[in-house]
DNA sequence: ATGGTGGGTAGCCCA
C-alpha cells in the first residue's frame, strides 16, 4: 500500500504546525505541497525529516508560488519544468524507489489566471493557458505510468463548483478553461482519480476562499486541487478521500488535503 | 457592482 497526498498549503513555514498534524493524522507516504512560498534554503527540511518524511524534492522561489515533495519513499528527482518559459517554481517532478518504485510522480501548481477571463486585457488568462497548452504538448510524450496531483486552479464539472451558473465567467469555471483542461486529459488519457472515487453530481470541493465569513455555512467552494494518474496505474488505486476538517484548523489554508491510496 | 481575507515582502504583488 501507497498513499500519496497533496495540499497547496499556502506558505509552508506559517503552517508546519498543521502539516505538522496532518501528517501524524494521515501519514500519507509521499505528501506533495504547493506554495511553499520559500526559497529551497528556507524549506523546514529537517521537521519534515524528524517526522520521518527525510526525502525531499524542492522547487522554490523568493516570496511566491513554489513547491515541494516529501517522502517516507526514497525519491530520485527527475525534472522541474518551466511551463511558461518565465521562470516561476511550480512543478517537481520525482521518481519512486522504494514502495511503489517506478511511479513517477509530477506535482504541479497551474497559475490561477487572475481575475478577467480574456486573455486581450488579463495577461495572466493567457499565460495560464499557454501553461495549460505546454503541459499538453509534454503529456504527449509520456511513456511511463505516471501520476500528476496538484492545485490545477480548474474546477471542470458542474459539480466541482457551488453554482456552475454564476461561475461560468469567474476564472477557474470558464468554458474555455475547462476545454484547455480537457485537452491535457485526453493528451495522456488521464485518468482523474477524485471523480472516479466520488461520482459526480456528488459535491467535491477543495478550496474555500478566505474572503467568506463562515465557509461551512455558505460552502461556496470549488474542486480546484486534483489528483490524475496513467489509466493502468489509476485502477490500483483503492481509496481517495479528503480531509475536510484541516480547513478549520488553526491558521489553515484555504485548500485542503487530498489523499489517494494504491495497492501495488 | 463591489469588496471581502490572507501571505510575503518592503512600499505593493499574488491568490
Amino acid at each position: 500500500m501507497v498513499t500519496i497526498a497533496t495540499w497547496n498549503i499556502n506558505s509552508v513555514r506559517l503552517r508546519m504546525p498543521i502539516v505538522e498534524r496532518f501528517l501524524k493524522a494521515e501519514a500519507p507516504d509521499v505528501l506533495c505541497l504547493q506554495e511553499i512560498k520559500c526559497q529551497e534554503f528556507q524549506f523546514p527540511a529537517k521537521a519534515f525529516a524528524k517526522l520521518g518524511y527525510k526525502h525531499i524534492a524542492v522547487h522554490g522561489q523568493k516570496g511566491y508560488h513554489g513547491v515541494a515533495t516529501v517522502s517516507r519513499i526514497p525519491l530520485r528527482e527527475v525534472s522541474r519544468h518551466d511551463w511558461q518559459d518565465n521562470g516561476e517554481a511550480r512543478h517537481v517532478g520525482v521518481e519512486l524507489l522504494g514502495a511503489g518504485q517506478g511511479m513517477v510522480l509530477e506535482n504541479v501548481y497551474v497559475p490561477a489566471g487572475g481575475d478577467v477571463p480574456d486573455r486581450k486585457v488579463n495577461a495572466k488568462f493567457g499565460q495560464k493557458l499557454d501553461f495549460l497548452d505546454r503541459m499538453t504538448r509534454w503529456a504527449e510524450t509520456i511513456d511511463r505510468p505516471s501520476m500528476i496531483v496538484g492545485d490545477f486552479n480548474i474546477a471542470p464539472l458542474e459539480s466541482d463548483v457551488w453554482s456552475h451558473k454564476q461561475l461560468l465567467k469567474v476564472v477557474s469555471h470558464t468554458p474555455l478553461e475547462v476545454e484547455t483542461l480537457n485537452r491535457f486529459r485526453d493528451a495522456h488519457g488521464w485518468s482523474d482519480i477524485g471523480r472516479e472515487h466520488i461520482l459526480a453530481p456528488e459535491r467535491y470541493f477543495s478550496w474555500w476562499s478566505y474572503r467568506s465569513k463562515d465557509w461551512r455555512v455558505n460552502d461556496r467552494g470549488r474542486r480546484l486541487d486534483h489528483m490524475w494518474a496513467s489509466p493502468q496505474l489509476a485502477k490500483q488505486a483503492t481509496r481517495h478521500w479528503l480531509l475536510e476538517e484541516a480547513r478549520d484548523w488553526e491558521k489553515p489554508s484555504d485548500h485542503i488535503p487530498l489523499m489517494t491510496q494504491f495497492s501495488l
